[in-house]
RNA sequence: GGCCCCAUCGUCUAGAGGCCCAGGACACGAGCUUUUCAAGCUCGGUACAUGGGUUCGAAUCCCAUUGGGGCCGCCA
């Protein structure tokens, strides 16, 4: 038995903006693949470009991937053999492969300028070519190179890429080739000229004195680390299938081994184009602070592009990694449906406990100035009073069932942390009743909330004075409806006989009176 | 424009030549339940892009067309 190949695969974003759902998916393809198969989940941060990478975004992925659960075996944070996870610290190593190819005369200094190159391109595309680099600066004689390095001109390698057609088996989409003679030689590293000495000694610049600074670009830093990382699977968005060739001349030209290659389909906004902001929210955070679980976005995730087959439709992170397979892929974008990932949300916060639903709830009531922190519990900001997390967990349960996402539960339940609710006169006659009758109504409602004893005001007691109330008058809504209304000071609302156990016989109370005399008015 | 990829309900999808005049879910519509709102239950409409092949038989295989998308950076 041949030894099978161990498998590694990373997820490697750049940390240049905030944590994109689309790369969250990617990440947990190659989390589900690695786990499936016993192997191993590495994260590399991809932050060459130090203009635009931020250690902000980069802790923002891994909150990210932390409260996805998507837990990485090596990363920047956690090390790991091939460390460092970073690649703005494994210069050294990108510097070594620049020079061996420049050796080897596979690479060549370009100094054409933005706008050399912008010509050459506009010059190719009005003969109706394929746009690339016209190489002008393959054969340069050391003269002329010299010639420009004293004018100042800034340098970026290119590899010289050869005219001939170059092919791999994607994973997902089978045989992929290109005919590279389109391409043109593309760059590698950008290339700084140190000269320390040169100015201030009187122009008696020296080569010994001279240094080059490589900064390696995409196509090249992504090659040497797959390689030095041993990366087995390289699991990525569809928008990279056009860098592969690229980076399989590069492998090739180094003498590396080639990784498995599987290009996924790309989540789509409504109009069928690349998922971006300008179809609204895009980074996971704004999800997270949208109130969305982890367990909702991971499936709606986990089906943009793969299903398990059959008809099931939520799995947990286990089931996800026990029924995975690159075979299972599709190749057709998918369109991101906000609908659905409601749907999924709703489902999973009706499933919280009552202690985990006031954990991830509560954050969304003191955000919303309904509630604040307080001799290690939470008060009610407009009245002062402490709450109890039996209280709180009874108000969160009863609207648990009617939010599709914790950011609604502020304004399901602030009838709860408010005096008296505010709210029109008009509001508490149901449905072609006078006021009198109205109040007649609530005054026989006080009667019964009187009888009920405060240590059990619950939904039982309540519930059968209050029902025989209703009875007599033929109609529950005459007697209920006024009640939701006096309790809550709105028209719709869970089953006020409910909210009244929960408000207690104290506030139950005020609140009907306070009913009473608006009607009296 | 060049190259590459893709194609089942509005959307996510099941479907690996007969089980499919195409199944599930979300959304939508109607009804039931009902004190309101949700939820729940029942029912409903809507899809194999088109045209050619191959085959006894095609949503499934092949080709073309059409349509959509991605990439063409000294970004990743």
């Amino acid at each position: 038995m041949p030894e099978q190949k161990q498998v590694r695969v990373r997820f490697a974003p750049s940390p240049t903006g905030s944590f994109h759902i689309g790369n969250a998916r990617t990440a947990l393809f190659n989390y589900l693949f690695a786990r499936h198969e016993d192997g191993t989940f590495v994260l590399r941060i991809e932050d060459t470009d130090a203009e635009r990478s931020s250690g902000e975004f980069e802790a923002e992925i891994l909150a990210g991937l932390t409260w996805l659960g998507l837990h990485w075996d090596e990363g920047p944070d956690s090390g790991g053999p091939y460390a460092p996870y970073r690649q703005s610290e494994r210069r050294t190593s990108y510097e070594e492969y620049a020079r061996r190819l420049l050796a080897k005369g596979q690479a060549y200094f370009c100094y054409c300028t933005e706008e050399e190159l912008e010509a050459q391109k506009q010059d190719l595309a009005s003969r109706g070519e394929s746009p690339r680099y016209s190489g002008r600066c393959r054969n340069l004689t050391e003269a002329e190179r010299a010639k420009f390095q004293r004018e100042g001109r800034s340098a970026v390698l290119r590899f010289q890429v050869p005219e001939r057609e170059v092919s791999f088996k994607d994973l997902i989409r089978g045989k992929i080739s290109f005919d590279m003679a389109l391409v043109g030689d593309f760059s590698i590293a950008k290339v700084a000229l140190n000269r320390p000495t040169a100015l201030q000694s009187g122009g008696q610049a020296t080569r010994a004195t001279e240094s080059l600074e490589f900064s390696p670009l995409y196509n090249f830093s992504v090659v040497v680390d797959d390689f030095e990382m041993r990366i087995s699977h390289v699991i990525r968005g569809e928008d990279h299938i056009s860098n592969t060739p690229k980076q399989l001349l590069l492998q090739e030209a180094l003498g590396f081994s080639c990784p498995e290659y599987a290009h996924l389909p790309l989540i789509l906004g409504p109009d069928r184009s690349k998922l971006s902001s300008r179809h609204g929210a895009t980074s996971l955070k704004a999800y997270r602070e949208d109130g969305f679980l982890a367990g909702a976005m991971l499936n709606i995730l986990a089906f943009l592009g793969w299903n398990p087959g059959g008809t099931r439709e939520m799995l947990s992170l286990e089931e996800l990694i026990k029924e995975f397979s690159l075979a299972r892929v599709h190749k057709a974008g998918a369109v991101f449906n906000a609908n659905r990932l409601e749907w999924l949300n709703a489902q999973y916060l009706r499933a919280l406990a009552p202690e985990a639903l006031l954990e991830c709830a509560v954050p969304f009531l003191v955000s919303a100035g309904l509630l604040q922190p307080a001799d290690g519990g939470y008060r009610i900001v407009k009245t002062g009073e402490q709450m109890s997390d039996s209280y709180l967990q009874a108000v969160l349960r009863l609207e648990q069932g009617r939010m599709k996402k914790l950011s609604e539960i502020a304004a399901l339940t602030e009838f709860f942390f408010v005096d008296v609710p505010d709210y029109d006169a008009n509001l508490l006659p149901w449905k072609g009743r006078g006021k009198e009758d109205t109040r007649e109504a609530l005054e026989a409602v006080g009667a019964v909330i009187e009888a009920v004893p405060a240590e059990d005001f619950t939904v039982g007691r309540l519930s059968e004075g209050l029902l025989a109330v209703a009875a007599e008058r033929g109609d529950r809504g005459i007697v209920l409806w006024p009640l939701r209304v006096a309790l809550t000071g709105r028209e719709a609302s869970p089953d006020p006989i409910e909210i009244a156990a929960i408000l207690g016989k104290d506030k139950t109370a005020k609140r009907l009176q306070a009913a009473i005399t608006k009607l009296r008015d």
